[in-house]
Order: structure tokens, then C-alpha cells, then sequence
DNA sequence: TGTACATCAGTGAACGCGCGTTCACTGATGTAC
DNA sequence: TGTACATCAGTGAACGCGCGTTCACTGATGTAC
């Protein structure tokens, strides 16, 4: 049947956001294609008018992760005091909400063992959207330059990363919540001048 | 045929070690059985005489990584002027020859994320294996009491991870090494008093 | 205005593949008598 | 000392399964005349 003309666009649309929290709490090989368009009350085949390859739906769900963190990372900072917005930062991604999160959460925490294992050529594209991302925030991170703000705050990310991965495997609730704030208080002390 | 007395640990052990290798470059599902038994000289067949099922064989691989890390820990430390142990083992866990070397490196680095995506109780095992080992370097951490020196060394160890991890997906070496630099800044000034 | 044809997002059977796991079997050596 | 049997680490064919991908097909609507 012939559709309607943003049709298309919008099943792509859907697909990648979909997409998008499946690979985050699942991993590449976890999320698979066939129960993804069966969530969106479509049949696998179809995928392939819209990606050439799930390795291309992946890049392109992780672009959109990337995306929606921004948006949480501009409401937080539309929403702390001046000046406190990077301590604003580090308490939203520390925060029990973005643990239990994942699969609307930092795709760093989420995906970077498995992108870190791809060929030189994959991890450059990763990188590429990634450092776009990154400078939105550097900003706020105390520094001389644009660039070592930059620098520090690729520092700063992938560490909380790190951190939010392990809040991820500690099972008790209060263990966890210990661990948040310890690493909380680490960070914010991090950054001071 | 009949083999000699201690041929069936020797064998084990093998396997434990190669997967643990495996397991840490390529993922749990990147690692299969028949590639790890193929590369022992052995069949596939034959693996469940040693293992239950590969989940076993992932938590031994586990453990058995966390003990060979025990042991570069403790060299480094050896090495290191009093009073610089924690400082060396930073320098050590930040390093290129690490970021490298994939394979015989941190399993927290490596595997996190797969095991924060495994059930309560299966990542409840691994914790407690975990545990044990940060207690390790917990004494050369600084902090008024054991559990404080305990809590501080599970932040800074899961920290390092998640840019231990970054520095993998970096392909231009320079950029690589610049990152490390930072990183290794950032985690020596966290420690000061 | 009516008719024949082209379009193309989505369908669902099919393909090839590799995986984890099972199982009947092997055969050199240990043990029982 | 010799013989019959038990043991069990390792073998390799086989099983069931789910995956990514392909492909001939569908059919409502747009377009050409």
C-alpha cells in the first residue's frame, strides 16, 4: 500500500528512538531486530528499507541517545543556580534516577566496552558524534581554555561513567546509595579550582 | 583414555585462564566455547567435564582476572616509594602498556557493563569476588578508617575503569596519550588530602 | 473524467550460519579377583 | 602374575534455536495518458 509522504520518515524515526533504549539497557547483541519491529507492530523485514545494516542502526541510535541526554543536560542546567550548574550535572548523572535508567541513560555508561572492542574506523565515527556532545557541557567545567575545558570534561564523563556502570551492578539499595554519594563528593571536590 | 592424576585440574585451569583472556578482549558472547577449546587443542565436546555452563565458566574467568590483576598490584606496589603507592598504582592503571592490553587487564574495565545487565543474583556473585579484591589496594588509599579507605577505593577503581575504557575507543594515539595525561592529573589531585 | 500502469513501505517465508549443549562412543589405564 | 571389568577425560556428530539478512510478493495510492 502506498503511504502517506512523511510515512517513511517517520517509521525511521521510530525505529532508531526505539532503538535507541533497546541497545542502551540490552547491548548490540542483547537488542535484536526482529524484537524491536515487533514492538513498533512491525515485521522484521521491513528494517531493511530503512538501514543498510544493524552495525548502521547502531551508530545511528547511539547519535540519539547522545541527543536526548542533551536535552536532559539542558533542562539541568536551565534549572541550577549560576554558577552551580556543573555540580548540578554531576547530581543528575549520579543521581538513583539515572541508575535505574538505562535504557534512557548515558550511552557512554551503557556502550562503551562494546564500541571500545570495534575496528579503529567504527570507533572514530563513535568519537566524532561524541566529542560534539561533549563540548555542550564543557562549558562549565573549570579551566584556562576552550580546550582544556574540553579535555577535562571528556575526563569527567568518562570517569562518572565508570562510576555509574558499578552503581549499576551493586544489588543493595543502601550499598548503592553510599556509593552514589561517596562518588558524589569525590567529583564535586574534583572540580574544585 | 585413562590420564594422569592431576591432568583434569591442569585442564581446567587452562580453560579458566584462556577464557579469562577472552572473555576481557572480545565480551561474553564475542568468547565461544569451541574457539577457547580449539585454541586449548581440545574439542568442544569436552568442556562439560570441567564447566556446567559458560555463566560458570564466566564467573571463574572472573575471579581468575581479579587474581591476576592481585598479582600485578602487588608488584607494582613493591616497586613504588613509600608513601607513592597509590600514585603508582594510578600511573600503572592509566597506562598505554594497560589501555593495550586488553586481554590481561582490568576485568572491570572490560566487563562491567555486561555483568551491571545480569540478574541480582548473579551480579551479587561477582560483587562479593570484587570486594574482596579492592580491599587489596584499599590500605594504600587515604582515609581515616578501613571502611572509609574501602569506599574510597571502589570510586576511584570503578573512575579509572570507565576512562580506562574511553581511552580504548580513542584511535589517534597522540589524542590517546593526551587523554591518559589528563586523566592521570585529575586522579593524582583527587588524592590529595 | 476514466483507465492502465508504476511505486514502494511493509510482509513473512526462507536461507545460511554459528552458537550452547547433549550424548553415544573411545580407549589407555586403574582396580578387583 | 594374569585376566576381566570399571573408569572417565576427551571426541565429534547431532540437536534445537535464534539470529541477520534476502527476496518474491502485496496492494493502496500516485501518475501518465
Amino acid at each position: 500500500m502506498r503511504y502517506p509522504a512523511k510515512h517513511k520518515e517517520h517509521t525511521r524515526e521510530k525505529i532508531i528512538r526505539s532503538a535507541a533504549r533497546r541497545f542502551r539497557s540490552r547491548g548490540t547483541e542483547g537488542a535484536t531486530i526482529g524484537n524491536l519491529m515487533r514492538d513498533l507492530r512491525l515485521t522484521h523485514g521491513g528494517f531493511y528499507r530503512h538501514f543498510r545494516s544493524k552495525e548502521q542502526l547502531f551508530i545511528g541510535a547511539f547519535e540519539q541517545s547522545l541527543k536526548e541526554l542533551a536535552g536532559s543536560v539542558l533542562s539541568v542546567i536551565q534549572h541550577a543556580p549560576r554558577g552551580g550548574e556543573l555540580k548540578a550535572l554531576i547530581e543528575g548523572y549520579l543521581s538513583t534516577e539515572h541508575v535505574d535508567d538505562v535504557a534512557g541513560g548515558c550511552p557512554v555508561a551503557a556502550l562503551a566496552t562494546e564500541i571500545a572492542r570495534r575496528s579503529p574506523k567504527s570507533r572514530g565515527d563513535f568519537l566524532r558524534v561524541l566529542i560534539n556532545h561533549v563540548a555542550l557541557i564543557a562549558k562549565y567545567v573549570p579551566g584556562a581554555t576552550e580546550e582544556a575545558r574540553e579535555r577535562k570534561a571528556r575526563v569527567l564523563l568518562s570517569g562518572m561513567a565508570g562510576t555509574l556502570t558499578m552503581a549499576r551492578v551493586i544489588v543493595d539499595d543502601e550499598q548503592r546509595r553510599q556509593f552514589l554519594d561517596d562518588s558524589k563528593k569525590f567529583y564535586f571536590e574534583a572540580i574544585r579550582p
